[in-house]
DNA sequence: CCGGGCGGTGAATCGGCCC
DNA sequence: CGGGCCGATTCACCGCCCG
């Protein structure tokens, strides 16, 4: 088993032709918020949202972001329901969503199967104040297990909340990119050695944080290019 | 007009008595939660649940912490629609909820007309391990408002998580009693002058709180016990 | 009679905080 | 600075019941 793999094409598509084993899956769907109307939300695609206005840097768009509340849910628990499959029993998935989201996304782990064992709150500290309200600055990481008891060896105790800027000026690759530092005590829930799996890999920082963390690695990446810029990463970092 | 006042009674039957234009709803409604079947539920009481069995202090229970989930957010929604009838257009609404209930306070919050706005996750440094998990240290307030825009003169910026550890010792009157200092910050929600309503107003922290920045309060309290407990917290805090 | 699932009972886990 | 206490639950074990 090599220490990773990477996939290109559609993650529904590809998800129930693979066979491998996962301990654990750590995923961050497109969240598919941002508007409070079905006309907003219609309105803009993934850049327009968490790209501010001004920003100089010219990041790629992705696709996926542009569904209602109610097929958003449906889409995330086949893709959740995928995963499980592959899942061993006390394994655990993670999934990535913003507080708009953060209810769909509980349906859907749910409804894919998964316990449902809590949230684990990323605090961004470069963040937008909000004007005569409470600043939002946390995304939400859902938690599930593949049933009971949670299994791992040797034992580990792992923290309730992460801390962690986005990368900034060229480190940045993925509108959504996350730090490597808070990606590393997510895939410790998978014991050394394991295998992870992300759907939407993305720029691959999943995968190199569980290879810096001794954690083996499959990822399912749509567009070509984010493939490319992945494959680049996983090779320096294992 | 006085600074606070307090009403001894059902939150259900009381509110609609109310007839006070309200600028905040704060609240820390019974969370249920803590047993994944309605057998576990039933069993406990508040105390047996939220206690450990080896703590030496013996605080009072409290009731109406055994409905199962659709009750809950059925019964939840009825209050948030009369808090809603009270409040000012551009105000507030923050609610306690623990990770479990999360979801079906956002759609109790919704469902009673309230603009969801945001999550603000409570962080408490003492709290349990989870063997092979992530620890769960965090309770969340949901934030909705009253229509839009928010409305608050002068301009403020409110923070977007808050840190703080239950009170503990003699300073802890009840069972799920808040810190001062993390109530503070949320009712400056309303602004100065401004009027708070707390349906489930325990111990009185979120009047207390309320009175130190300089809002005024009304209450509600079930337990006649509780009730004087707040009264006399008020009366010193006033 | 064996195996598995459900449910009830009780001990406990690490880290912060206080004395 | 060290020891003890406590935590808005969960884990683990052990029955019982049923297939």
């Amino acid at each position: 088993m090599p220490e990773w793999t990477l996939h290109q094409g559609d993650a529904l598509t590809l998800l129930p032709t693979l066979t491998a084993t996962v301990d654990a899956v750590i995923c961050d769907p497109p969240y598919n918020s941002g508007g409070r109307t079905n006309a907003e939300r219609r309105a803009q695609g993934a850049r327009d949202k968490y790209v501010s206005g001004d920003a100089q840097h010219a990041l790629p768009d992705f696709d996926g972001d542009t569904r209602d509340q109610r097929s958003y849910t449906h889409w995330l628990g086949l893709i959740l329901a995928q995963s499980y499959r592959l899942t061993r029993p006390g394994g655990s998935a993670l999934v990535f969503t913003d507080w708009a989201q953060l209810p769909a996304t509980s349906d859907a782990l749910q409804a894919a199967g998964w316990t449902w064992r809590g949230i684990i709150p990323w605090r961004k500290p470069i963040s937008r104040p909000v004007k005569n309200g409470f600043r939002r600055e946390c995304e939400y990481i859902l938690w599930g297990s593949r049933g009971d008891p949670l299994r791992h060896a040797p034992t580990i105790y792992l923290p309730g909340w992460l801390e962690g800027s986005q990368p900034r000026g060229k480190a940045r690759v993925h509108i959504t990119q996350k730090p490597v530092d808070v990606m590393r005590q997510l895939v410790r829930i998978a014991p050394e050695g394991g295998l992870i799996l992300d759907p939407f890999t993305g720029s691959g920082t999943t995968g190199v944080a569980a290879l810096q963390e001794g954690r083996r690695f499959v990822g399912i990446e749509q567009s070509a290019a984010y493939t490319a810029d992945a494959g680049e990463r996983l090779a320096e970092a294992a």
